[in-house]
DNA sequence: ATCTCAGTCGTTATAATATAACTAAAGGCG
DNA sequence: CGCCTTTAGTTATATTATAACGACTGAGAT
């Protein structure tokens, strides 16, 4: 990296999200794959979000630690990000949020990557589940027609337990 | 609409397309909503392509019947379908399908709306299924946890059937 | 019969999301 | 060091989607 690209101010990442970029870092070091500082920046800027994080919201705040930043600086550590499972991309929001079984679970990190995601239409959050019974269903009714299934998008929209209590308040 | 956008030309839609768009106009008519001419064209666009059609893609396609069509023309039709349910966006493509329950079955109209996607990475085309154990195994895996579903994304990727043969010869 | 209102459409401009293509620097490794 | 792969900078552009405003249409109300 150049220099004159400066990323000396402190992050500003809260222990949370340290913690769970030293998790991502070792990860990384276990696969042999480089855990860069721009990516190390983006993953934190998505692991601070309390919602899904768009790439320009990403790129806005990159901005405040690279100047230069432009959108294939995102993009890029996006994909990168992408591959090695450390972030999900919500299709119906265009936009990015950190996975919660590579990071944040006790399990190791050699869970499976059948994961669902539920969003609130009221307060805009995704949780991610991964639960058998949907991952099931979807190899039985693929079968089914012979289809052959390899990855799959599971989006569920609707209201959470917390902005439910508040809309019956 | 004005007279000089004229849409004299003779629609080549395919028999099969004319039958579902006569479908699609009476079921309109039991709604009340208006099937209008270049609801009717984007609608017939979309199901005559073997594959889901991009927003740009059914507008290159609908400036041969109207010279004057621009990206709001198609997104408004898009938008009217989609409300009516004729056709379904499949949010990992930004693409577009019609809708096999309300236009191909035999059901009448009152299918429900929950339907999966089963997209072939090998040949694009992508099937509709209505699988009652996936739409099952998402409302009890909302419920686990207190989500309250209301719509949902389900988009399966893999190989289709006969792309499976292809390649196995 | 015309008024009026909701719905639809034409038109222009622009927002939001994403990638291509080329150059150069950094880092691993002989 | 010298070579090669990966990563990043930079500019430009592609792709997808919407905002905003004025005008036309058609159906019911007066």
């Amino acid at each position: 990296m150049l220099s004159s690209t400066a990323t000396t101010e402190l992050d500003p990442f809260s222990p949370r999200t340290l913690a769970l970029l030293d998790r991502a870092a070792a990860f990384c070091t276990t696969r042999a794959s480089r855990l860069t500082e721009t990516r190390r920046l983006v993953l934190g800027l998505i692991l601070e979000s309390r919602k899904p994080a768009g790439a320009y919201d990403i790129l806005d705040h990159l901005r405040q630690y690279q100047r230069n930043a432009a959108p294939p600086t995102v993009y890029r550590a996006l994909d990168f990000l992408l591959a090695q499972g450390l972030i999900h991309r919500i299709e119906r929001m265009s936009a990015f949020i950190g996975c919660a079984h590579r990071l944040d679970c006790h399990h190791g990190n050699g869970c499976g990557h059948r994961a669902q995601f539920l969003i609130c239409s009221g307060c805009g959050a995704v949780s991610e589940v991964e639960d058998s019974e949907i991952s099931h269903a979807i190899t039985s009714a693929s079968r089914k027609i012979g289809f052959k299934p390899q990855q799959s998008t599971i989006e569920i929209e609707g209201i959470c337990a917390s902005c439910q209590q508040a809309d019956s308040t």
